[in-house]
DNA sequence: TTATTTTAGGCAATCGATTGCTTTTGTTAA
DNA sequence: TTAACAAAAGCAATCGATTGCCTAAAATAA
């Protein structure tokens, strides 16, 4: 493919029997040129349809405006809105994202961190991949010097910047919601317990059951529930349990929790009446499934903007020995017709 | 915030008693340095956490292996698998991506693509924006010698690469399996006609009206319905004509063919024995409502590879004078519950 | 042993914008 | 008219990696 030349600074000035260095500062509106120049500069600059080249002004600057994000998938709903929450605020400032997706494969992430941190980026934003063990190449971003915020799913022992939801707390306040609404046997699908969010809504169910003396029954917990398959066969298996469970709290995922209401559908178990059933996300689909799903809303695109803001506001703040701020955001519970007995 | 110095080739060479030139020559493996030197410098880069500085790298070579996408919005499930694939083969291939929102406007996807060729990417993909209507801003990623690859809202005039979907032929195919359903007042939810795709999906129910020779009724065809709510009160203005359609055609998207089946629930009108109700993109809700709902599959995932697929198969092929090639992958109609007739 | 060819490595320019410092020009005050 | 100062513009180094060209050293052939 042919590259036509692009025109520079140095095309400008020797057109306009200019230095340089006078149409850089022209360019960037800074002092000590004659307005008359300046004029002059920025006319001719249109003209010749310059455009600044970004990628040598980085080098110089070491400086280049932008923002390193690491997801596992883009195209899930709760990522989807969280960095499109990101690009809201930092589209304002002039910043630009690059955008990678781990696939839930901790190998993969390490080589997105490298091609960011290769690229110099001002900051990476992350929420790690599900098979997540070892922090080192979130160690060696700090070691290069870039900022790093951790959301969502983190390395709880890794000192960054945070930013996440209270996950225990909804998870807590959802499985009281169906305690209060008569359920007793509220069973639990789990996900991966490496990830920190997952160890988190067990922790809020388990404080639920305890709050009202309710035992905690083992075989009403069932391990990596996180599709919508694995949902449905887990619920299969439940409900065939001689004491079945009377409620279901996909703490996985809305999918699982989709997973579980059409198993509960196939085998004629009406829900609410005789299963009760809450998801995790507020998956668009969980106010038109039939009864609609109650879940809880992570308040995604706000917890993209509050990462944005956050990095935005530790740029300006340059005190040297400061603490790495952690945000937590409450997360909703949306309570819709899946669990209303009453 | 601080930044501790990065070490650079100059670093490793100056360490080492060498020329930064064998430095670079050894870490791109490239010819002339000896295995013995080779070695020695790849462990002490390694020994000293050296990363290559990409930015520097770019603008020496022109080349910085970066490719922009410009979309509405990548919280969009259509949007959002495109990327995803898109990123499944770039990623292959040692490419980034960077990704902007238009947020539908144009003034602000004038700016997304002064940002992109600022940086000199190495292509831009894009899917214009909705209030889209002059094409100058593409024009001039062409001018500057960037490759350009429009999808699915394309801009028709521009001689750039496309990818795009067949979207009268699978309209078409939609109208008439609706019509050979024994549907025969089709109602037409239509999308702004300044963009491509809902143009020639309105061509396609034309057609598909033509074909079986029924008559085209104006006061069956609504304008700009495009969301869920928009789509709803045109259900509900459709409906409450003094001759009602038998069914619709939602062809700017499911969510408008939601709205359209809300309002039919909420009327007491059913679906899909007295109203049939078709969508368009087949996203996941589609699935899970109550009917569900027939829909067009777009194979976004797909459709986003297949872009990369072109850049690459683009830029090995460097023949000078080559046309620009326009791909077209063929949508799927995916019949569901909510046309099922007999 | 000498001549010739490889191989390894060094030198220095380059990509394009930025910026501290110096010089020139212009303006004002003495 | 000249001195003093400010404003405008020029000079040149810099960011870090890459690469064409050149030289020195090593390997091979004569």
């Amino acid at each position: 493919m042919k590259q036509p030349k692009r025109v520079t600074i140095y095309d400008i000035a020797k057109k306009l029997n200019l230095n340089p260095s006078s149409v850089s500062r022209a360019l960037n509106n800074s002092a000590n040129v004659s307005t008359t120049t300046k004029q002059l500069i920025l006319k001719t600059a249109e003209e010749m349809n310059y455009k600044v080249n970004s990628v040598a002004a980085s080098l110089r600057t070491g400086n280049n405006q932008t923002i390193g994000v690491i997801v596992p998938h883009i195209n899930q709903n709760f990522f989807a809105n969280v960095i499109a929450g990101i690009e809201e605020v930092t589209y304002e400032m002039g910043y630009n994202l690059v955008i990678c997706q781990s696939h839930e494969s901790a190998a993969r992430e390490v080589q997105c961190v490298n091609t960011l941190t290769n690229q110099h980026v001002s900051c990476i934003i992350i929420s790690v991949s599900a098979d997540f063990e070892d922090p080192g190449h979130l160690e060696s971003i700090r070691k290069q010097g870039i900022p790093l915020i951790q959301f969502d799913r983190v390395a709880d022992e890794l000192d960054t910047m945070k930013v996440l939801n209270d996950n225990e707390s909804a998870a807590m306040e959802a499985v009281c919601h169906m305690i209060k609404e008569g359920y007793k046997r509220i069973a639990l699908l789990e996900g991966p317990q490496n990830l920190n969010i997952f160890r988190q809504r067990k922790a809020g169910y388990l404080a639920a059951l305890k709050k009202y003396d309710l035992p905690i029954i083992p075989e009403l917990i069932v391990e990596n529930a996180w599709t919508k398959e694995l949902g449905a066969t887990a619920t299969r298996k439940l409900l065939n349990l001689s004491e079945p469970p009377d409620a279901i709290f996909a703490s996985t995922s809305d999918f699982a929790a989709l997973g579980a209401l059409e198993v509960a559908t196939e085998m004629n178990i009406q829900v609410p009446k005789q299963l009760g059933i809450c998801g995790y996300s507020n998956e668009s689909f969980t106010e038109i499934t039939n009864p609609s799903i109650t879940t809880i809303d992570q308040h995604s695109i706000l917890m993209g903007k509050t990462i944005a803001q956050l990095y935005f506001s530790e740029l300006k703040s340059d005190v040297s020995n400061h603490k790495n701020q952690i945000v937590t955001l409450k997360p909703e519970l949306i309570i819709r017709k899946s669990t209303k007995r009453h």
